[in-house]
DNA sequence: TATAGTTGTCTATATCAATAGACAAATTTC
DNA sequence: GAAATTTGTCTATTGATATAGACAACTATA
């Protein structure tokens, strides 16, 4: 709604995505409502200055990935498709985050590994470089859809099993009393975006092109030592990050 | 570094494109260090899986971009390019977040009107749906740069003549100031990422197909009243938005 | 100086992306 | 039932994208 609805040629980006993404910004900001009908074709060509066959490559992406379906002599309609609101502050926990917004939530465990830290990771961790940490790969999912792909990684010495911990309660929050942590806080968050990545892609039932944002982020007991350092993406077209100061 | 490296066809962005984002990331994460060399365009070529002249049309517009510096018979070298760290939190301010990480700094008022809420406007602001707003369109510059995209709405009746105080002082805190408000607080702030528009392109100096990180924010004065509502756009390969729990 | 390694340029070919126009098929409206 | 509206399908053409191969130009190094 703000800015210009034009579109940028030999970029790299195929005109038709381009215009994809822009019934998509448009439904998510509710330009196009929900179930009703999107102007007709030869409209939209004329709206985004595009050939009609252009516009309807860009249909054919969304219809297939369930966002639209198209009526034959009726008209195109916009299936209902909500975007989740994920808050992030200083308590964030993913199953807590999303009440209300979905009957049933919970984190699935991909795959487990224990490798050395990195660099970084030890720098977050607040431990030696190349000591041992376990590396969780895992979908966050609200009602059967995935929301969040996230890479996790613990102090092996400290949190051995977590990765079992997770599996059988699906919660980080739940595998983190069983080493006597009731409670934690968000220490730091630090944001991004990118186009996501064959992987995220397949774990979040994206189109390709798709945009991800990105938190890497670290919680820390109540006495500040980290215990935990993550690697999440949400599909931005399905997810907003939320900051509340009084979180 | 996490997720595979491979490259999805057909998805409507060009390859090219998804590899020169690719290399951007390599660069940001560090698997590529600044001055010094690219692996040679062959060995990007396998690793990517694509033809070389392939890898060559994304090092030609990375390099288009100031990103990197191919020389013949040496090699291609990544120029050095910082991230911007922008922190967000319930103090967040434009020119006091950048600190330390740049020598100078304001906000340039690109144009300003007066206009109608819409809904969603007059719900944040706490004022009746058609009253009237002052909108600026501005631009926060570090260094010379460009590094954010903001369109700001403020209370007609109660900020007459804000957007002159702005453009004096190129500072909102400044500003706010002749208003009486000598403090104010971040209320919420929502995020979320798409591609830049014709306008930010423009205005941001990015590369058609660039990804913005966007935050739609208020501030209310120390008493919880609404004054200020912002959509603020950060390029993504040249931003990052912090968030900390003491903030 | 010779050699290996690297970027630069050229030709050729196949496929994708986008435009253009025409008409069919289905639905709604008068 | 006729007309208007809208989506579906087809052919044709142009430019961008991607692959392939060959060789030139330049740099570093043995």
């Amino acid at each position: 709604m703000i800015g210009l609805a034009s579109i940028e040629r030999r970029n790299g980006v195929a005109l038709w995505r381009q215009i994809a993404d822009r019934i998509l910004q448009g439904i998510a900001s509710g330009d196009f409502a929900e179930n009703t009908a999107l102007p007709p074709e030869v409209a939209l060509a004329e709206r985004y200055g595009v050939n009609r066959h252009t516009v309807r490559s860009a249909i054919a992406a969304l219809t297939q990935d369930g966002v639209l379906k198209a009526e034959q002599g009726r008209g195109t309609f916009v299936m209902s498709r909500k975007r989740l609101s994920y808050p992030i502050g200083a308590r964030t926990r993913f199953s807590a985050g999303l009440q209300g917004q979905t009957s049933e939530r919970h984190i699935a465990l991909l795959s487990s590994s224990t490798e050395p830290a990195s660099r970084r990771i030890a720098e977050a961790l607040g431990i030696a470089k190349g000591a041992a940490v376990i590396r969780l790969e895992t979908r966050g999912e609200a009602d059967g859809h995935p929301v969040s792909r996230a890479t996790t990684w613990f102090d092996a010495k400290r949190f051995a099993g977590i990765d079992t911990a997770m599996a059988e309660t699906g919660s980080v929050t739940a595998s983190l009393k069983r080493f006597g942590i009731n409670d934690y806080l968000r220490h730091s968050t630090v944001l991004s975006a990118r186009h996501a990545d064959a992987d995220d892609l397949a774990a979040l039932d994206l189109q390709p092109g798709a945009i991800v944002l990105v938190t890497m982020s670290v919680n820390v007991t109540l006495d500040g030592q980290p215990i935990q350092f993550a690697e999440s993406r949400f599909p931005a077209e399905r997810v907003e990050l939320r900051l509340s100061a009084g979180d």
